[in-house]
Parts: structure tokens; C-alpha cells; sequence
DNA sequence: AGAGTGTCTTGACTTGTATCAAAATAGCAG
DNA sequence: CTGCTATTTTGATACAAGTCAAGACACTCT
């Protein structure tokens, strides 16, 4: 479980990483070349087949880094949208309030992830973006990525397929809040959580959460004593290990059959 | 107030609606001229301040029209994707099947609203969209809305915004699912109806549901007996007169009390 | 090391919604 | 008009998740 600590970097199968993203505390910056072209996390959040030159164009797009330390936002609710925000380092969630103080994470979002899309409509954010550890974001201002979707097609393409990304996730979080029991969604929320940590070249089976009891019930509906329980309940059935944040999964079939219940008609 | 109202409004205020779109049944497509320029519900569905030539060139746009007779498919899960609608007359569901048959309504969309997008990412359709009346929408191919984009800015500013708009409205939605209780839903439920409705020239007060019981049920995440119990109790306590799918809300404050339960602290 | 705080677990009990079942009503076809 | 089917309402009961409360654990700061 230990590298699982620094959940960053991208699949190191796919790309040996000769110098990986160093550990998120006491970063330098000066030794960090702020250059698409050579981030690791580029096949995440750009459009692949880019020409050098495109490339370079590319890079441009990005104004500059912003660091964000743990428990605080990125941008918040009201705030005035300029950019999005691709993450370089780091985990966030999203979260909504109602009037009433009523609060609801809407996702968490990794290294590769890009945040802000809300803002667009109403040139308002109308959610708060937190950071659940130390991060590191590039500042892309949505000014420069319209002018030079203009010019890369293909940029053109990958803003709109990253939106529609969301609405499909977005699609998915409602089938699970609106029909599945609690121990359907927190099976769903850890595969989901996994597979995406896998992409980016973690284990399939280790994972460390990096909210808390509490936020995970927010975004899953459910009260923080409920994901507790059904926690327990998992480590009962054998089927993951938890050690507070650390969850080891041990039988990925049975989280599935939970999330899929086969139906044997 | 809650952002369930993620409304594509016009604001109705600014511009009164002489000729409110007509009533959704008999319609005669022969009078329809097919030119965006002359569609009333163009404030709805495209940029404004358009210039004349500009006008033009979106009309271009519309590959041509269609028919969706009640009850069938404007696409379906799994379909190719090659364009996004634009809803000219009618009104649709949209709804996800997970694998074991479970079923998750994601949207109700009216006359002005955009349906389509989740095909962008995988140029796959992942949800069916069904009318819910007979319907007649705008073929829109999405390459040519791409293409147009590139010369009309704001029209590719439009688009980003539409798509939003959606993530915006997704978000309201799992508030809803995630953290209110039955009654609560239901309310903002209608409120956000009449609002759409009234955005389009539409009473107030007074609606008439194109879903049965029980696909609202799957939309808010209840049962339909749920959903007519709630109806039930509204009636009781003299907010709304319900008689089957016609609605007169009676205390529009008393539903928006429910939603957002006064802090008076 | 020890106090303090935030987080997590577990138990006992309550409650909102689901489920099952039956009857009422509306819409449609012959 | 008349029976058929889909939809809706209402009731009785069951159950999953919420609530309240106490204690355990873990991390931080002096």
C-alpha cells in the first residue's frame, strides 16, 4: 500500500517514467518544466496525435500552475469563471450547498482531471472546488482555449468530448443515487475509484480514500454511519480490507455481483 | 432556491411571447417554414445577436427535421452518434438501463432544449430518448455544428454553454436525489416544470404532465406510489389540485417552502 | 509524552420509503 | 356503448437507512 500514498503519475507500464512527478510536499517548482509537452499527464487532458507544432500552441494555453494546499478551494460557489483547471498533482472534490446548508459533493476528481466546466454557462461557478490534499493545477483560461479550439481542431473535439465525458458520469451518479441500495453504490464508488486510479498506473486493488466518511456519504446519498456500516460489512464478507483510509480490495468479482446482481433468468 | 432549476430560460420578461409555441398535438408540418431565422423558439436554441449572414449559415445547420411519433426512439443506447437534436414541438424522456435491467430516467426535455450530447464522448448515444408525446425535432450532424463553429464564434460559445448548462442541471439533480426527502423532490420536482413552461409562454400555475406516475418516480429516485401518495398529501394541504396528469399549483410559496425549509436561526 | 480535536465505529431505536395487494379510475378498441 | 388494459390511488406491513449517542482511534500541536 505504501506508493499508494502518492497517487500520482500516469501508467508507468505505457511510459517508463524516468524522473515520476515528486511527492507533493515541498515541491520545487523551478525544477518542474511547465510544458505540456513533456507532462506525463498529457494523453489525460490533451487531444493525442498533436503535431509538434500544435504542440507548442498547445502549451500556450496553459497560463500558469497554481498550488492549492489541502482543505482549501480552488474556486468557489459565485466565484467569476475564467479558466479550467486541469489537475496536475493532487485530489479535489466538487460540492454544492442549498440555501437551506444542505450539501452535496458532486465528484471527486484526480490527476488528469479537469475542473470548472460549470462555470461556462453563466460565467459563475456554481460549485465549490476543494482540495483533499496538497495540489498543483494549470490554469487554462477558457479565452485562449476557444480562440486556439479554433484553430486546432482537434482541440475543438476534445473540449467537447470532456464535457460530454461529465454528462455521461454525470448520468451514471444519478442511476446510482436514484436505485441502488447502500451497499450497491459504496461497491460501485470503490470500483469506480480503483479503475480510475488503475489507469494512472496504481494497483487494481490498493487504494487510499482521500475524503472522508463523510464526504463519500454525500456524494453516495448516504449518511457517514451508513458507509461506516456497510464498510464493516464488506470487511465481514471478506471482501475488501480497511484500515481508515487504506481499502484493500480482496474479491473485485464480489463487488461487482454487488454493484450487477447477476440475474439468472 | 434550488438549481434543479437549471433552467434553459429565456428570461420571459424580456420578451413576451406573442404566439406561445401552439399545443402539441395536430400539428401541420406544410406551414412550417423550415428556417431557424423564422423558429420562435430560436432565442431557446441558438446564440443571439446573430447577424443576418450569420442566420443564415445556421441554418445550414439543420440537416433537416424529423418526426418522433409518442412512445418511440429518437435514438437509443448503443446508437451511432452523428448529431444533436434541437426539440422543435414535444416532449421527451431520457433514461439509462443499467445491465440488470434497472432503469433510471436522467431528463424530461421540452421544446427549445438540445438532447444528443452524451453521444459526443464515445460517438455512441449511452441513453435512449423517447417522446413522450409526438414530437418533431431539428437535425442538427454534429460535424457540421463543429465545422459552423469555427467560423462563428459565438455560436461554438453556445454550444460549450448548452453543454453547461447540462452539467449545471445534473448537479441540481443529485442534490436532489442525494440529500431530499420525497415531498421535497416532488416539489422542486414542479417547480422546475412550470418555471421551463412558463420560460415558453406557458401558465404559471397550471401544467400538465406528459410522464406517467411512475417515470417520475424513476427521475426523483421514488416509487410511484411514493410519487401519488405525495401528490396526495399536496392536495390535502391545499397546494396543488390534481386531476390525473393536470396540474394547478395553488400555493407556489408553499412548494418552495418545502424545497428550501426556512432557516430562521 | 500527553492533551485535544477530528474522524470513525458500533449500538439501540425511529422513521421514511418500499413492497405487496386490492380497488378505483381513465383511456382505448371493438 | 362496453369491456379491456394501463395507470393511479390507497391501505397494511416490512425493511433499509437515518438519528442519536457513546466510545475508540488516530493525528496534530505544544
Amino acid at each position: 500500500m505504501s506508493n499508494l500514498a502518492a497517487n500520482r503519475s500516469v501508467n508507468p507500464q505505457r511510459h517508463a517514467m524516468p524522473h515520476p512527478v515528486p511527492p507533493i510536499v515541498a515541491l520545487d517548482s523551478r525544477a518542474i518544466k511547465v510544458a505540456c509537452a513533456n507532462c506525463n499527464l498529457r494523453e489525460l487532458c490533451m487531444p493525442l496525435g498533436l503535431s509538434p507544432a500544435e504542440l507548442d500552441r498547445i502549451d500556450d494555453m496553459v497560463e500558469t500552475r497554481r498550488r492549492i494546499k489541502r482543505g482549501t478551494a480552488l474556486f468557489r460557489d459565485g466565484d467569476r469563471f475564467t479558466s479550467l483547471y486541469a489537475i496536475r498533482i493532487g485530489f479535489f472534490k466538487t460540492c454544492i450547498a442549498s440555501e437551506d446548508g444542505r450539501d452535496q459533493v458532486t465528484g471527486f476528481q484526480m490527476a488528469g482531471e479537469v475542473v470548472g466546466l460549470d462555470g461556462i454557462v453563466n460565467e459563475r461557478h456554481t460549485c465549490d472546488a476543494v482540495a483533499l490534499e496538497d495540489s498543483e493545477v494549470c490554469v487554462m483560461p477558457f479565452d485562449r482555449i476557444e480562440e486556439l479550439s479554433l484553430q486546432i481542431h482537434s482541440l475543438q473535439r476534445h473540449v467537447h468530448k470532456i464535457m460530454s465525458r461529465e454528462i455521461v458520469r454525470e448520468h451514471g451518479v444519478m442511476l446510482l443515487l436514484g436505485s441502488m441500495r447502500a451497499d450497491e453504490r459504496l461497491a460501485a464508488f470503490l470500483l469506480n475509484l480503483v479503475q480510475r486510479l488503475h489507469a494512472r498506473g496504481f494497483s487494481q486493488t490498493e487504494l487510499v480514500l482521500r475524503m472522508t466518511r463523510e464526504e463519500i456519504g454525500s456524494y453516495l446519498g448516504l449518511k457517514l454511519e451508513t458507509v461506516s456500516r456497510t464498510f464493516s460489512k464488506f470487511v465481514e464478507d471478506g471482501i475488501v480490507e480497511v484500515k481508515q483510509r487504506h481499502v484493500r480490495i480482496l474479491d473485485s468479482a464480489a463487488l461487482k455481483l454487488i454493484v450487477n446482481p447477476q440475474v439468472c433468468s
